[in-house]
RNA sequence: GCCCGGGUGGCGAAGUUGGUAGACGCGCAAGACUUAAAAUUUUGUGGCCGCAAAGGCCGCGCGGGUUCGAAUCCCGCCCCGGGUACCA
């Protein structure tokens, strides 16, 4: 039965109880109990809580919950990463103090926070603005730079010549103007801070694997580091300089037909004189030092670049002179900032070089390689003609498409053999064909024809030999190279080797490689040697090695992974904790002087100086400390710094000595479960992944991998189904909701939205919230349908309603654990329920509605709380059911069912499909060919009319 | 551009080691209660054909394929979202 209930009231009461007998505070750590530390990410406190905060932060505390109540001792903190660029923004717009403003702002959060009624482990929580907590972000920075982890170095910024400031990539418009002054920005190179990330690149991928993450999230991990192997190979330059190029395919040195460098090369400013055309050169720097990195790499833009006149390289494989570029598709930041071009086994290269007229080598051969569309040219003749030494080039004759459909190709009087023959002549131009054999045959497709038939159709390959007399198979001219780029002569032995030897599928794979080739794209894949001297014939992955030793290059890696810029030009934040000597020379500030705080007498209108430089107090305080001419560094840290470590300081908050105890590590990590947003997967995983790694090199940790298990989230959209923003007033208020509907509604409702670790969207919907709320409504009127007599079917139904949400939580589908008890206030609403069930249901509810299940708990007379009570435990047998219903399909198609045990034989379910009397008229009418049982999920008959 | 996700009724979604597509909730429609409305409650609800029942056909972004059987596996596309190194 319904039944409102005052939810303002119920929450007070027992928010109140819970924070007055402490039962959330976590305390020491218990011996006696598992442990869970379950982390969420630390909010900005940007003034309001929004509706996503509610899901970030309630519906993980359902799982919290759940496992309190399965005894363990469970870690939950919160905090506020509260420096960052909007409390400057802030500051600046409306006069205000970033401090004030900020901590106003943790303030109010905080009692929103209060309001979910969550079982956050307050006891522990800490913020990144905190003095004795930036404290120690400072300390380990000084640390860093002890052990050269930390380091001066030059980072590539946006600079707005009209501020005369560093801006964010935020504040640069698409066409690469300030958002505050609209002059047009320009990348610059500039002295910065820096941390020595890459130089932890193999760990931070190598250590990826053994992690309990999404597969996907691995992924963009290794991607965004980019390991690649390949060699620096030295060319050598007509003015006397030398080039290292790094190259992931050294085994296409051969096929180098021009070099680029970046146009950021440092060798283009020491040689300008020596450039004959160094004003357009000169041009092309400036234009391309306005370009975003995208852009400069986005495939579908035409490649631009200029020629350096008067300069040429010296190919160090074979002598040759080939000509010198500077591209911007070459970035000056990855591998040696120089590059050598192979046109013919790199599309950028090709795309390049065909633009410039630059020639085009083929080196690599290979029989499969990289997948095209195959609709245009779904099924064909493809010819492997065989020239006069031996190789074979491979072709496919686009004519022939139809050639064995009905109706087509063949003449009078002419077999199969001549007809293609003929057909090949016209087709290639190639006049003395001989001895053409049918080599093999593929299954490529089938193809729809005119009717409801589609025809399984053959591709062929024919071996079809070259008469050596013929000038045509033996030299191609330049313009045909072009034109069959990539049609590829193999040797003989590998490609009858490979076709004897390989499956349908990897058959299949190889004529989709011949008709890339056919549309005139380039091949970037591995294979066999050509053209190449005295590695003809040998394999890619042999040949590298053995081509950069013979031109004196070095194997080694490269990662598209940059070191870390940490230095910003800005106000709040954590102020970097170096000071410099008369000298210039930087020395780390020792902790006895940390927290080195934030001066107060700072103007952070930009006016194109840090603003901690126009601090007077912070430069009287560097000398006053470290002596007379002494400097401060007036940069502060990137807010990733920040929460780079945050999780380690939740475990020890309250240590004045240490940043976080070994003992405290030791105790509570790794993190067993981080749940957050998909926008920090790359980034801030990586960066709190390095500095734990870091401090272990430094002794500082014992640990080297953060977190055991990630997991994200959805996005929830407004009601309109965009994303929430202020402009399109689609905004949903989570205290305006929480005031209507109350706290267990809206978490419900979040949970209830769709699967949790599932990164979908979710549209706020004001009737499905109201659903959560009546559910909980009829949740309250339970208690009036308790009976003495209650039947085994509901205690069957709770046992099976216990073992779903069970089995639910742990893989964070809190919807299909809801729907669940759901269907359970459904039945019993109808049948009654004993008072021991509706106890247990209210245990299994209370993760989801802490407050209600309490009340409702304390109704039947019990004086401590749900919370701290066991989760209900189900028994397996009272799950299983005795009968299952399954389909029965005929050739297929659902006709029918039948109810039977899940373990039935056969022979019974085909004597109980008997007993259907409209299936087995069915069944009277054809002859059955075949029974397809399985046992609990289907029969299906095959048969013939 | 590149990397990573997502796409199933009017809506949120269930269902994935291939086995009855649409559980549960919202919305909608009809009935009960009510002077009336709200609330509550009962029933129905993917689309099309059919008075109805029976039944049939079509349906998981699009186009193909494999299979007795495909939302699920394979190939090729389209659209939307996140990240792209100074937003956090």
């Amino acid at each position: 039965m319904h039944k409102r209930f005052d939810h303002k009231k119920i929450e007070q009461r027992w928010q109140e109880k819970w924070k007055q007998d402490g039962i959330y505070t976590v305390g020491e750590r218990d011996e006696k109990k598992e442990k869970e530390y379950v982390l969420v990410e630390w909010p900005y406190p940007s003034g309001n809580l929004h509706i996503g905060h509610w899901h970030a932060f309630a519906v993980p505390d359902i799982y919290v919950r759940y496992r309190r109540m399965n005894g363990v001792q469970v870690l939950y903190p919160m905090g506020f990463d509260a420096f960052g660029l909007p409390a400057e923004n802030a500051a600046i717009k409306r006069k205000l103090d970033p401090r004030a403003w900020t901590e106003s702002n943790m303030l109010y959060m905080r009692k929103q926070l209060d309001s979910m009624g969550n079982a956050f482990s307050w006891d522990k929580t800490t913020s990144s603005t905190d003095p004795e907590y930036y404290k120690w972000t400072q300390w380990m920075f000084t640390k860093f730079f002890e052990n050269d982890i930390a380091y001066r170095g030059e980072g590539v910024v946006n600079w707005c010549p009209g501020c005369h400031t560093v801006i964010a990539n935020e504040q640069v418009q698409p066409d690469n103007t300030c958002e505050r002054c609209d002059s047009l920005t320009e990348k610059k190179k500039m002295p910065q801070w820096m941390i020595r990330i890459t130089d932890f690149a193999d760990e931070l991928i190598d250590d990826i694997a053994p992690l309990d993450w999404p597969d996907h999230i691995k992924e963009s991990q290794k991607n965004w580091i980019g390991r690649s192997k390949g060699a620096e190979i030295n060319f050598t330059l007509s003015i006397g300089e030398t080039v290292s190029v790094f190259t992931t395919r050294p085994d296409t040195l051969f096929g180098a037909t021009y070099l680029v460098l970046a146009p950021e090369h440092p060798l283009i400013q020491t040689n300008k004189n020596l450039l004959l055309n160094w004003e357009e050169v000169d041009q092309y720097i400036k234009t391309s030092g306005q370009k975003a990195e995208a852009d400069r790499l986005d495939g579908t833009k035409e490649k631009t670049g200029v020629k350096l006149e008067g300069i040429t390289a010296t190919n160090p494989v074979n002598g040759e002179k080939i000509p010198v570029y500077i591209a911007d598709y070459v970035l000056a930041a990855y591998g040696t900032g120089a590059i050598m071009a192979v046109p013919a086994h790199d599309e950028r290269d090709f795309a390049f070089a065909k633009k410039f007229g630059i020639p085009v080598k083929q080196v690599i051969g290979k029989i499969c390689g990289k997948r095209e569309s195959i609709d245009k040219h779904r099924t064909g003749v493809y010819g492997l003609l065989q020239n006069e030494k031996g190789e074979y080039l491979i072709q496919h004759f686009k004519k022939y498409n139809y050639h064995w459909l009905p109706g087509g190709g063949l003449e009078t009087g002419e077999d199969e053999e001549e007809c293609l023959m003929r057909e090949l002549k016209e087709e290639t131009g190639f006049s003395k064909l001989k001895n053409i054999s049918k080599l093999t045959e593929i299954f490529l497709d089938y193809i729809p024809r005119a009717g409801n038939e589609s025809a399984r159709n053959h591709s062929i390959i024919y071996l079809v030999e070259v008469d050596s007399t013929d000038q045509k198979a033996t030299s191609l001219t330049p313009g045909e190279i072009e034109q069959t780029l990539h049609n590829e002569w193999v040797h003989p032995d590998k490609i009858e080797e490979y076709l004897r030897n390989t499956s349908i599928e990897e058959r299949s794979e190889f004529i989709r490689t011949v008709i890339a080739c056919a549309q005139g794209k380039n091949y970037t894949g591995n294979g066999i040697l050509l053209n190449s001297g005295e590695f003809d014939g040998m394999d890619s992955e042999e040949a590298k090695a053995a081509i950069t030793e013979k031109v004196g290059g070095r194997m080694t890696c490269t990662y598209r992974l940059r070191d870390w810029s940490i230095g910003r030009q800005r106000y709040w934040g954590t102020p970097i904790p170096i000071v410099y000597d008369p000298q210039g020379k930087a020395h780390p500030i020792p902790l006895e002087h940390l927290p080195w705080k934030l001066p107060e007498d700072v103007d952070f209108t930009p006016t194109g100086v840090a603003p901690l430089a126009k601090s007077i107090e912070l430069k009287e305080r560097t000398e006053k400390i470290f002596g007379a001419g002494w400097t401060p560094e007036v940069e502060t840290m990137d807010t990733f710094v920040d929460s780079s470590w945050y999780y380690l300081r939740y475990i020890d908050n309250q240590n004045t000595t240490e940043f976080s105890s070994l003992e405290a590590q030791k105790t509570w990590l790794p993190i067993d479960i981080y749940f957050g947003g998909a926008e920090h997967n790359t980034m801030h995983l990586l960066y709190s992944r390095f500095w734990l790694k870091a401090l272990k090199r430094l002794g500082l940790s014992e640990q080297s991998e953060p977190y055991t298990r990630r997991v994200n989230r959805g996005l929830i959209l407004g009601p309109d189904g965009n994303k929430m923003s202020k402009s399109k007033g689609n905004i949903i208020d989570p205290d305006e909701q929480v005031g209507r509907v109350g706290s267990d509604t809206v978490k419900m409702y979040l949970a209830f939205m769709g699967p949790y670790a599932e990164m979908a969207n979710y549209p706020w919907d004001m009737g499905g919230i109201a659903g959560l709320r009546r559910f909980l409504e009829r949740v309250n009127g339970l208690s009036d349908h308790l009976t003495d007599n209650p039947s085994s079917e509901e205690k069957i139904l709770l046992h099976k309603t216990i073992k779903k949400v069970t089995e639910d939580i742990k893989v964070f589908k809190f919807n299909t654990a809801i729907s669940a008890m759901m269907i359970f206030v459904n039945q019993v609403e109808k049948t009654g329920l004993s008072k021991k069930s509706y106890e247990q249901f209210l245990q299994l509810l209370a993760p989801f509605a802490p407050h209600l299940t309490e009340e409702l708990w304390s109704q039947i007379g019990n004086k401590t709380s749900i919370h701290n009570t066991l989760f209900p435990t189900f028994d397996e047998k009272l799950t299983l059911s005795e009968t299952v219903t399954i389909g029965v399909q005929i050739n297929g198609k659902v006709r029918g069912q039948i109810t039977i045990p899940p373990d039935a034989s056969e022979a019974i379910a085909l004597s109980t499909l008997k007993k259907d009397e409209s299936l087995q008229q069915r069944l009277l009418a054809t002859t059955i060919q075949k029974v397809i049982y399985v046992p609990g999920k289907i029969l299906n008959i095959v048969s013939k009319d």
